[in-house]
DNA sequence: TCTTGTGGAATTGTTCAACAACCTTCTAGC
DNA sequence: GCTAGAAGGTTGTTGAACAATTCCACAAGA
C-alpha cells in the first residue's frame, strides 16, 4: 500500500461511488423516471402496484419505495388509498416552475464571470445547433434543457444543479402537451446562442435581461397551448 | 345541500386535504424529521430498521418507505447494505446551502414590491424579537428560519417556498454543532429587522445587499465553528 | 507488529402472503 | 332518477422468510 502513489488511491476512492451495485429500488426508480420523461407514460396514467410490479418482476414493497421517491420528485402523485398516477401539470404549475427557473438561472448568470464553467454552456448551445441541423428535435429538446441546466450550474452549487435538473424533468410533463417539439424548441436555439455569447463577453446584465425574456416567452407559449387544449 | 352557502362548501373542500387521514409512512416521516430538526437524533446516528421499527411499532417495510423520503430530503444518508444514518454536514455542504439560499432569497427580495406578502416577513421579525425578550433561544431560531422562509415566499412560488423550507431544515443539522444558539441567532435579529424595514420602504436594492452580507456572515460563522471543531 | 484469512453474528435487500381499510361500481329497491 | 347497500378490486401495513452483505473478532502467517 505504501508504495502506491497517493493519487491512485484517490482515484479508487472516487470510483467506488460508481462501482457500487445499484439496488433494485434504484433501478426501478430510474426506469420509471426515464419512461415518464420520454412521454411513454402519459400524464394521468395510473401505475398499478400489482400490474407494474408483475411487469417489472419486482415486489409491491420495492415498487412502493420507488413511488415514494418519484412522488417527492413530483413526477407522480400519490393519492391515499387510490394509487399513484403520472402527474399532470396545470398552467399554475408551469407558471410556478418558470418562477423557480428564473430565480435559479438568473443566479447562475449573475455568477457567470470567472466561474470557469462557461464551456459547458457553449457546448450545450453547439449541441442544440448540431441536432437542429440533423432535424433531431428530441435531441434539440435535450440540448435546450442541458443549456439551462448549465446556466444554473454556473452558480457552482450542487444543490442548485440537482434541483434545476429535477425541475426541468418535471417540465417535460408539460412538453408532452406540445405535439410539435420543433415549434417548441427551434425558436429558442438562437436565443440560447445569444445568451451564451453575452455571457462569454461578460455582458452579464444584458444576458440576464435576455434570459428573463426567454423564460417569460417560453412560459407563455406553453401556458397558451394548455389553455387552448383545455378550452 | 342546495341550502348551504357556497362559501361553506368551499371551506369543507379545503379542509378535506387536512382532514385526510394520514398514512403511517407519513406520520413516521414527520416524526423522524422533527426529531432530527430538534437535534434529538444527532448527526451520524445510525437508524436501525429493526430497532427503530420496534420502538415506533411499525414494520420494516413501512420504515423503509419513510427512509426513502428522508434520504431525498437529504436529512439522512442511505448507504447500500449498511443502513441509514442521520446526515452530517461538512463545510462544503454549508457553503452550498448558503449559495442556494442566496439564489432563492435574493429572488424573493427582488419581487418584494407589490407582492402583498410583506406582512409575513414583518411578523416573523416581531416573533423573533419577542422570543429574544423571553430568552427563548429555540424560538428565536425558529423565527429566524421563519423570517428567511417568508423572504423566499415573496416570490410567490410554491416550489421555492417548499424547497427553501427543506433547505433550512437541512441547515438545522449544522446548527447542532453550535453549542450556543444565542450566539448564533441573536446578532442577526437586528439585521432581520433592518432588511424587513428596507423592504417595507421599497429600498429593495439595499435590502438585497444587506441580505447577501447577512448570508455571507452567517455562513462564515458556521463554517469557522466547524473547522474549529474538526481541527 | 502488521497484514491476511476465516468464521459467525448481525443487518440490510427483497420477496411473498395475508388481512384490514378503502374506493369504485353495480344492483336492487324506492 | 335517486339512494342504499352489496360485491369486487386495490391500496396500506404487517410479519416472516431467505439471500447477500457487512462487521467483528480471532487465528495464522510474514
Amino acid at each position: 500500500m505504501d508504495s502506491s502513489p497517493p493519487d491512485l488511491l484517490g482515484e479508487f476512492a472516487a470510483d467506488r461511488l460508481l462501482l457500487g451495485r445499484s439496488s433494485t429500488v434504484r433501478r426501478v426508480t430510474d426506469l420509471l423516471r426515464d419512461r415518464i420523461a420520454a412521454g411513454a407514460l402519459r400524464s394521468g396514467t395510473r401505475l398499478s402496484e400489482e400490474a407494474l410490479g408483475g411487469a417489472l418482476g419486482v415486489s409491491r414493497n420495492t415498487l412502493r419505495e420507488a413511488f415514494r421517491v418519484l412522488a417527492h420528485e413530483r413526477l407522480v402523485v400519490h393519492e391515499m388509498n387510490r394509487g399513484v398516477f403520472v402527474r399532470s401539470l396545470g398552467p399554475e404549475d408551469v407558471a410556478d416552475i418558470y418562477l423557480t427557473r428564473r430565480a435559479l438561472e438568473t443566479a447562475g448568470v449573475r455568477s457567470a464571470t470567472g466561474s470557469g464553467r462557461l464551456a459547458a454552456v457553449n457546448e450545450a448551445v453547439a449541441a442544440g445547433e448540431s441536432a437542429a441541423r440533423d432535424g433531431d428535435w428530441a435531441a434539440v429538446a435535450d440540448a435546450d434543457l442541458g443549456f439551462h441546466r448549465a446556466i444554473g450550474a454556473l452558480t457552482g452549487s450542487e444543490r442548485i444543479d440537482a434541483y434545476l435538473a429535477g425541475l426541468l424533468a418535471e417540465l417535460r410533463l408539460a412538453f408532452a402537451v406540445m405535439d410539435d417539439p420543433r415549434a417548441l424548441h427551434e425558436p429558442f436555439l438562437r436565443r440560447n446562442r445569444r445568451i451564451a455569447d453575452l455571457l462569454t463577453t461578460d455582458r452579464t446584465d444584458r444576458a440576464e435581461a435576455e434570459l428573463v425574456r426567454y423564460l417569460d416567452d417560453a412560459r407563455e407559449l406553453i401556458v397558451a397551448r394548455m389553455r387552448q387544449d383545455a378550452g
